[in-house]
DNA sequence: TCCGTTATGGACTGAACAGTCAAGAAAGAG
DNA sequence: CTCTTTCTTGACTGTTCAGTCCATAACGGA
């Protein structure tokens, strides 16, 4: 039809991801995205609107790829414990980690509260994704006599997602794999039996 | 000597604190600092320097208050585990409390990460003595038989403040009080003999 | 009362901001 | 080969930004 992109789209937005995660919304020029996408302005304004689609794109894409990356992880261990366990750190483990990078989601919760209904959106819709994702983990080690009997595995799974923003927020904040990973034993002995 | 101010400094920086949890740091305009904090410009460079150190400011007297909070609740209770309990919601309850406010500790570390020499210090110093009191509650626990022997008071108080964090990012998404009750009962169990 | 000092208010400044425009370059369709 | 469509490039625009300047006002000390 017509003159191609030049750029690849999903390597641009994942660039901008860096960015945001880097300086959140408000802290990231339209400059520094352009300089590190690697791309003009007119093409970035073409492609994705403006700033303000671009974050959502990649708020929607960070919170994608951070959901395929939790179920993974709560699907490769047998035991559910041990499931859960890598789940929780799975931010912050892995070949391609910068434990200093920001994370997209709770980044743009501190930043933007309540306030913008498209992030709300994005937000809660992989918030009940997770919640989900760890519930059902947590009903397997509830049966399998892993965790208490008593334990609801929806309230269960609310304090999973609270402990993970806040080991994200340490992470953040410079701790390293050792201290996030004694918090995160910590949180489990909450749900034995 | 000479003329005086015509505001309260402390209530300044108190309607400061409220615009910075807000919007960040960056999404604060001069223009609404000044409107919110009811004060006129040069009266703000006079009596703070510039944004920056207005912000490390309110962020110091912030992480005083918070601080104060935290450990006004720790005393409060005879049982250590109660007072950890209370302590871990004293953000969210309270008299004048808004649960959407955000968090000035928390949004100073997702909006900065360790990136600024100033915020990091501030930061860490808070962070000392809030581990330090969590810990020292987290002993007397253990001394009473309340909490699992071997529970190592340092790990355990890292692990409260990381929960802490992720209550308040819980919260900044809208969270109700039931919920984090629930995920703080949930996060205390992790510690039990 | 007058003077030195400090606060205030409003106009101002240069820089940085997000977003637009128009002209040229690159590709596929015929 | 040429036409049409779309992408790219760089200059540009109006606005908003943090921060400054200066004239004036208000106070305490003498």
């Amino acid at each position: 039809m017509a003159r191609p992109m030049e750029f690849d789209r999903d390597e641009a937005i994942g660039k901008a991801i860096a960015v945001f995660a880097d300086h959140g919304y408000e802290g990231s020029s339209t400059a520094e995205l352009l300089a590190r996408m690697g791309i003009g302005r007119q093409s970035l304004y073409g492609a994705f609107g403006d700033k303000k689609r671009l974050f959502l794109q990649a708020l929607e894409r960070y919170n994608a790829g951070s959901l395929a990356q939790t179920e993974a992880a709560l699907a490769v261990e047998d035991s559910p414990r041990a499931a859960i366990e890598a789940a929780l750190l799975a931010f912050a483990v892995g070949p391609d980690v910068t434990p200093e990078a920001g994370c997209l989601g709770v980044g743009s919760i501190a930043e933007f509260g309540r306030s913008d209904p498209d992030v709300n959106a994005i937000n809660d819709a992989a918030g009940r994704r997770f919640k989900a994702a760890f519930a059902a983990r947590l009903a397997d080690g509830v049966a399998a006599g892993q965790f208490a009997p008593d334990l609801d595995p929806e309230a269960g799974a609310e304090f999973l997602l609270t402990v993970r923003a806040g080991l994200k927020v340490a992470a953040r904040d410079g701790a390293g794999l050792d201290r996030l990973r004694s918090a995160a034993r910590l949180a489990l002995r909450g749900l034995d039996v």
